[in-house]
DNA sequence: GTGAAAGCGCTAACAA
DNA sequence: TTGTTAGCGCTTTCAC
């Protein structure tokens, strides 16, 4: 059963004082003594109060809350992006209200409103396979709630975002592949209406053709970014008449997938077909076939976004909407070749943003 | 710039009716007509209304809300648990309140005062390693907030309880391994001082004295949850005298870490050691030597905590602290003798609970 | 079926 | 340095 609460007026009662001080005592303003803040804290303690947030959002208008909502925790890079969000609120004493999608677009809306509702001070949305339509965004901005983009985007402007440089990822992974010598050279890709998916084909796609290389259809399935996207793409690869001699799998998911895959076509990773995928988890070095990746500064990703969040919050006014991208880097693993005198760096052996 | 928001009175202007009419009809209360809620629901959305949760829940002085509180996120156990409950508040139009400890009882204690402030509705709580003071607990009992503790659970009295039965988990695995004909059994556990910890070595114990066999002090190391404890744990099992044949590791991320040290030692696992760990990811079975477990059900911990918290907060009054224990059972992989005819059960292969 | 009055616990602006 | 007055936007009683 809900006690009755201790309130402002309780203590003021047993000080002596008014509300108003008590309040102003309680939040460190400058108004008040030494003295009378002391008695008034400890009066405070005594009567065991602690202060109701929704009373004083209310009144202040201001509720030192951002609303997050991505597509998953489960999976190692939502996890880990979500953890340093966490940690950079802490630092600024904001609170997060995090909330799922599920890769469901309309649980999404539903969430976005939620937290409309609870007036968070701004958002940060990385959205949902699913989502497509973008006046949900607008009725966002149009509230005036700072809304930034972080890793997923959709295709609208006058919003934040933080992403990973997908295509220059891309790119590197590509370029690596011809480098070592391939010329059949294939992608697992991501959904096309989103940036992660479309940026990490475009990487793709460009290198082959300034390599003068082959952009063969059969060669570039597309999906989804799990686990089973990535199986059934690499089944329908093999069905081509000629088999490629490397992959690009569009996610770390979908690399085990393939690697799933592979395993039950007795296909061999590398010996058959190389593989680098995006993404990385603390599990990779574990795995039978270590993963080659383009790396994803997953904790990097999710203290910017935040800290953009917040600098759009304190500006309000004159604030213009500001893209930020983080660069990635190749780190090459058992699962491709020219490798040899790579291996996983050190430092990224003891890493500590990505989930075990 | 927050715009300035649209009201139940801008509403009520709008449609000619009182703002209590408004109020009720949006809340679907009976009392209205059907006829003005349509006409009110119409102005809503044309205003493009967004309720105000604040305000709402200052005047019902309820939140709608259950705040959580976990050490970790970016760990697949917890990230599973974690969407569980997502999931189960999000089918009972609950909204939750998502906070990480980091493994530190201050930052623990400070974030269980704001969910307080945020007068959620109830609390579900795993334990920090460090939380050792259970005077904080009490303070939220005072508070008359019903409290589920998930998992970790530290010793106290009078409230609700949702773990998995790691005693029994931990003598299924030990009496697999005497089974085997392995008589040298180690265990590198947990912290003792918190439930699980002190319940699989209880376990594992038991099941060594019942079967007249020593319990080597040399052989019982004790440390922390994660990879590194794990790490240094197997390096001192492996300095004692004689060698155990057979080790059970606290955690999944413990028994990772105990293959790392394997590899670096040159101790083959399950060549020269068997190992059987707590926990499952859905990398497992991608790993050079998937890990033989005593599965805990992730998902339905975090479910059965929030439907408990959940009645307990509407029995509020007559309500008495219940104790779940959710069964366990062994799967055994690679990394330990005896799983000829067992390997990994199909349902398991695909089980969702688990992260990639 | 509808509405007027009162108040949830707090903060902001201004007086004293 | 302290207190008074007025709300914040909503729900709750209870009267009409």
């Amino acid at each position: 059963m809900k006690k009755n609460q201790v309130t402002l007026d309780d203590i003021a009662a047993k000080v002596s004082v008014s509300k108003v001080t008590v309040s102003k005592a309680l939040r460190g303003h400058p108004d008040i003594s030494v003295e009378t803040v002391k008695k008034i804290k400890k009066a405070a303690r005594e009567l065991g109060y602690v202060p109701n947030y929704m009373a004083r959002n209310l009144s202040s208008r201001r509720s030192n809350t951002i609303g997050v909502i991505v597509p998953k925790i489960a999976h190692f890079f939502f996890a880990a992006v979500i953890e340093a969000i966490y940690d950079a609120a802490f630092e600024q004493n904001y609170e997060i209200i995090l909330t799922v999608s599920q890769e469901n677009s309309e649980r999404e809306w539903k969430h976005i409103q939620s937290m409309l509702s609870m007036r968070v001070d701004g958002l940060i949305v990385s959205v949902s396979e699913q989502t497509t339509d973008q006046t949900d965004f607008k009725r966002v901005k149009d509230m005036g709630v700072p809304l930034t983009f972080m890793d997923r985007v959709p295709a609208v402007e006058g919003f934040n975002t933080v992403v990973v440089d997908d295509e220059g990822g891309a790119r590197l992974a590509t370029e690596h592949a011809i480098r070592v010598g391939y010329r059949k050279l294939a992608h697992v890709g991501g959904y096309q209406h989103i940036n992660i998916g479309a940026a990490r084909y475009s990487g793709f796609r460009q290198v082959i053709l300034e390599s003068g290389l082959e952009l063969r259809p059969e060669w570039t399935v597309f999906g989804g970014f799990g686990e089973e996207d990535g199986y059934r793409g690499f089944i329908k690869l093999m069905e081509a008449p000629e088999r490629p001699e490397f992959v690009l799998a569009a996610t770390f998911p979908v690399a085990l997938g393939i690697m799933r895959a592979a395993k039950d076509l007795g296909v061999r990773i590398p010996d058959d077909v190389d593989l680098i995928g995006f993404g990385n988890s603390l599990v990779n070095r574990f795995l039978a076939t270590p993963l080659s990746y383009v790396e994803q500064p997953a904790a990097e990703l999710g203290r910017r976004a935040f800290e953009l969040t917040l600098e759009n919050i304190r500006q309000a006014d004159h604030f213009k909407p500001q893209h930020i991208k983080l660069p990635t880097r190749l780190v090459l693993c058992e699962s491709c070749r020219g490798n040899a005198s790579v291996k996983i760096p050190a430092d990224l052996r003891a890493a500590g943003t990505a989930m075990i």
